[in-house]
DNA sequence: TTGCTCCTCACGTCACGTGAGGTGGC
DNA sequence: TTGCTCCTCACGTCACGTGAGGTGGC
């Protein structure tokens, strides 16, 4: 009984540094105790102690981590700013990361389609051939989407319009269909973390899936500039 | 006269930091003149100077500078490392570059297809289908085709075989198809440079299709995850 | 009790950026 | 002659890594 009450109270089961690191390494490669002990000093995690001093963390702030480490790492925000981001959240407020590259909008966020036209510069002609493709769905539209608008913007200055993309759609969606039934299977078992491995695994398939599209592609530039 | 012997012995036009910042900005946008100078710093160019101290870069030096550059950002190499690796080559040997990751392997290195097989550990059967699929051609095989097999090494643990991969096969080839159709009219050209900004292109257009790829496939995965 | 994990603190390092103070070239 | 480019040198900075010396937990 004692034992049931205690797993509600702190449900939030804590983590060692040494766990934490074990449960981020798969996702990110760089991760050291020295870094996770850096991002404290400079006030973006802080986990709490045990009386002796050994660091404890909770998850949300192993969730809060993996914020700070995908920010880092795939839109090479420093370190100041993605804290004073955190600290903005924290607050209340929605802060605007700062565009230095569009990729960093905020992911979940969300658009009209008015929005996305603006914000990326795309023609109502292309914006419409996207849609009739599949590329954009119903507003409000997703931040992958802004992305790919951006890319058909920056297609159309070569003359390549959506209709070009046909079949880069209906590859990827097999492609997607080859993921799903991998993945499928593990989410039924519903384990406690199963949505998060199967996600995991999707990412690594749709990695190698890009490695063999990218290198088949790069043989050919490889070629033309020989 | 003079003038016309002159030019036949200073062929090498020598440009200035500024002139040089000009000519690599587009392909390496970080470039500063701080960080050319701290190149020469390390020792890893050395430009001629005029009588005042002005560098001077030959052709040559600016040939090494994007072999710097393209090695630091897309192999992650520390100057050190590229430092001696270019000293090797000065020196007349062949060096290898340390595997870190297998994606440093030596750009134009080719492999047999056994050591292919040995060097990814793909099993026979795998690179028999991947042959098939036209993923391999006969050797020698280039690093991307290593690359790739280390891909469907990676795939195999998930229950994908190379002939799940058709899809992606062709589609790829549409996307070279509409690359080289905007590609060959600049190669034509011929000026001086068209094969360096056909390249360069290519590039551009394939990091489109696949920004439009990736995006799409990671809508899903948030689902998943959701 | 023995390892193994964890702790702090000082110092090192890698790859530059900044700014002062000064000179050179079209 | 006037800007603009370029120079050196000292110092700063960002994101950690290393190692010494010491303590804690199953």
């Amino acid at each position: 009984m004692e034992s049931a009450v205690r797993s509600i109270q702190h449900n939030q089961k804590l983590y060692t540094i040494g766990q934490v690191l074990a449960v981020l390494k798969p996702e990110f490669g760089e991760l050291s105790p020295s870094k996770l002990r850096f991002l404290e000093d400079q006030g973006l995690i802080t986990p709490d102690r045990t009386e002796a001093g050994y660091r404890k963390y909770s998850e949300n702030q192993i969730e809060r981590l993996r914020i700070v480490l995908t920010l880092q790492r795939d839109q090479y925000l420093p370190l100041k700013v993605i804290r004073d981001h955190l600290d903005e959240l924290d607050a209340g407020r929605e802060p605007l990361l700062p565009v230095a590259s569009a990729a960093s909008l905020r992911k979940g966020q969300r658009f009209s389609t008015n929005q996305l036209k603006a914000e990326t510069g795309i023609s109502d002609q292309a914006f419409r051939e996207g849609s009739e493709l599949g590329l954009f769905a119903a507003q409000p539209h997703s931040s992958h989407e802004v992305e790919i608008a951006f890319a058909l913007v920056g297609l159309e200055q070569f003359g390549i319009q959506p209709r070009h993309l046909r079949g880069l759609k209906s590859a990827t969606e097999r492609e997607v269909g080859i993921i799903t039934g991998v993945t499928e299977p593990i989410i039924r078992k519903k384990a406690l973390d199963s949505q998060a491995r199967a996600g995991h695994i999707a990412r690594e398939i749709a990695e190698r899936f890009g490695a063999i599209r990218s290198h088949l592609i790069s043989e050919v530039i490889d070629e033309i500039e020989s």
